[in-house]
DNA sequence: AATCGGCCCAACCGCAGAAAT
DNA sequence: TATTTCTGCGGTTGGGCCGAT
């Protein structure tokens, strides 16, 4: 089904809010709510469409929007989440208070995309972690590509340059899904985790010719993260929130993927016995 | 002073999914 | 269950600003 744009409709105005067009607006949801977008503009005698209103209060009018530059801590919460969420905007926002998507996404196009490239360009380009060590031990002329069918196809050997002190990266089938063991009895369980999606995020913007499923496509559903260490259990599931299959709402696997990832920050490895083995189970 | 080009950001567009009917 | 309507999201655009020439 398509829609029409509700801003085809004739004799409704665009572009750049007037300080008047502002203050209606403000005024009539500081007094009714916004329960209706698309009845708003008619209701509170403005000639935009509703989404136009919306656009204009969420990014913009809100009461609690933060005005001005971006701290070194949103800078790198922003960083970080990005190579968990990619351009997941809102996800990272809801992490952000007074903050917009759009913000976060322009902020993200102007700045941090060209400090990054910088950074990159300068950084040496060999592998450093279990899994680039992993990805680079069976390179090919694809280069990192070769982690992905390395990790998707299912009864693959350990990679023989992966020494058990580094990491434990192998596939076991279950219940006809991919299941992902990864076992780091010597290293840093986020620390790996996070390898992981630095090597999806790799895998998907060099993805040309492959067959194969990518192993973090960015619709990845990833629907079960165990423990074995802990009594933690996080479920993630693309679609409704009250599936009532024991699967958490989308703000959750945020919450969850964040702390995470927050933790992870910390560079020191954790000890030991923190350890433990998560299960990936990709649908 | 005038022009040009790059940067920034508010706003728009189209799509997908949720909610309502 | 099918269809329609509404909302939210991410990508893109275009106009204003500002520094360089």
């Amino acid at each position: 089904m398509v829609r029409t744009p509700c801003c085809e409709e004739m004799g409704l105005k665009k572009g750049p809010w007037t300080p008047e067009e502002d203050r209606i607006l403000i005024s009539y949801i500081q007094q009714f709510g916004h329960a209706n977008w698309r009845a708003l503009p008619r209701q509170a005698g403005l000639l935009r469409c509703g989404k136009s209103c919306r656009l204009r209060w969420t990014n913009y009018l809100r009461p609690d929007i933060k005005r001005g530059n971006f701290s070194k801590e949103e800078e790198e919460t922003i960083i970080k989440l990005h190579q968990i969420l990619g351009n997941r905007w809102s996800s990272i926002a809801a992490k952000l208070p007074g903050r917009t998507d759009n913000e976060i996404k322009n902020f993200w196009h102007t700045r941090l995309k060209k400090k990054l490239q910088r950074s990159n360009t300068s950084m040496n380009n060999s592998a450093s972690t279990p899994v680039q060590k992993i990805a680079q031990s069976t390179s090919t002329s694809t280069g990192i590509m070769a982690v992905q069918p390395q990790i998707v196809m299912s009864n693959i050997e350990e990679p023989s340059s992966i020494t058990k002190e580094e990491a434990t990266v192998r596939t076991v089938p279950r219940s006809s899904r991919n299941v992902i063991n990864i076992d780091n009895d010597y290293g840093n369980k986020y620390f790996m985790l996070k390898e992981c999606l630095d090597a999806k995020i790799k895998c998907s913007t060099t993805s040309t010719t492959t067959t194969t499923p990518p192993l973090f496509d960015p619709k990845l559903q990833i629907i079960s993260l165990n423990s074995k260490s802990s009594t933690d259990q996080y479920s993630m599931k693309k679609g409704s929130s009250n599936d009532n299959n024991g699967l958490t709402s989308k703000n959750e696997d945020m919450d969850f993927w964040y702390n995470l990832f927050v933790k992870a920050g910390e560079s020191t490895p954790r000890p030991v016995k923190d350890f433990g083995c998560a299960t990936l189970r990709l649908e």
